[in-house]
DNA sequence: TTATGTGCAAAGGGTTTGCCTATAC
DNA sequence: GTATAGGCAAACCCTTTGCACATAA
């Protein structure tokens, strides 16, 4: 999610038909300040602090409303959990397969080449790309050789 | 997978340190012959009547198997189901949003760019590339209108 | 023969849903 | 004021695990 102001936020919300609570203002100011892209149980544990009544329920209520507003991605799933991104522009991401562990990657010409090209390889509609580059980060990589 | 004999079957599956059961081979088989990006749930449907004593619980099994030894991805996660495509190399897909859909794509360009530019945009170890094209396919766009 | 895989059942764990209350508009 | 969202609990559903039996090597 891009900077904006309470003002430009509550727009983007009434204009995808949703209300701007607190919950959801707090819980979108954690994403975009976040790039590890966390998923619900993270956030929540994040937000939790800051407002006693925030249920974990509202978390993956409001995930879901941002992804269907198209204001956050869900990028990836590693052992059954969705993780969330706020920034929904064409990006390539990094997976650990072992910790879970999801870096942004600049592979930019490669992104913009996938970005350029996929409305004419497809025949329906394109609404988002994603870029995955799965492996091992190098903390594993180290773990493992020292065990 | 690729066209394979049984016998290079079973070799690919004890070099990964693996028996080639008659349930694996079975799933090995109907993998290799679909381009539909099947969950297990499909696989056990479309195996179960040839074999009568498979389980759903064997399909899960094989398909861990097969990931762990690189001869299958789990290539998306839609509406909580895991998505498997027997083969392995970088290629992209088109998933509708709407339906489930997984289509091949012809991003060759963007495939060739961004297999080779993986391993220098990480500084962990590259095991494979995603690339997925999310949207909504013609059959949806066209009920849509209809409706 | 012996380690590995299968079948079954039951548990596990992330996510969703129904209902009532609270609140944004 | 009214439709929408939050809080809570219980349900849902895909997936995994433990154990005894079967089987590939």
């Amino acid at each position: 999610m891009k900077r904006m102001t309470d003002r430009q936020l509550r727009s983007a919300f009434n204009a995808a038909g949703l209300r701007l609570t607190r919950q959801r203002l707090l819980i979108c100011r954690e994403l975009a300040g976040r790039y590890d892209h966390p998923d619900v149980e993270h956030l929540y544990r994040a937000v939790k602090p800051r407002m006693r009544q925030m249920s974990l329920f509202t978390v993956y209520r409001t995930m879901n409303a941002l992804e269907s507003a198209g204001m956050a991605w869900r990028v990836a799933t590693w052992k059954g959990h969705a993780r969330y991104d706020g920034n929904v522009e064409t990006h390539a991401h990094f997976l650990c397969e072992k910790c879970g562990r999801i870096d942004n990657v600049a592979a930019h010409d490669a992104c913009r080449e996938m970005a350029s090209q996929a409305q004419k390889c497809v025949e329906g509609s394109v609404r988002r790309v994603e870029m995955m580059i799965v492996g091992e980060c190098v903390a594993c990589q180290t773990a493992a050789a020292g065990a």
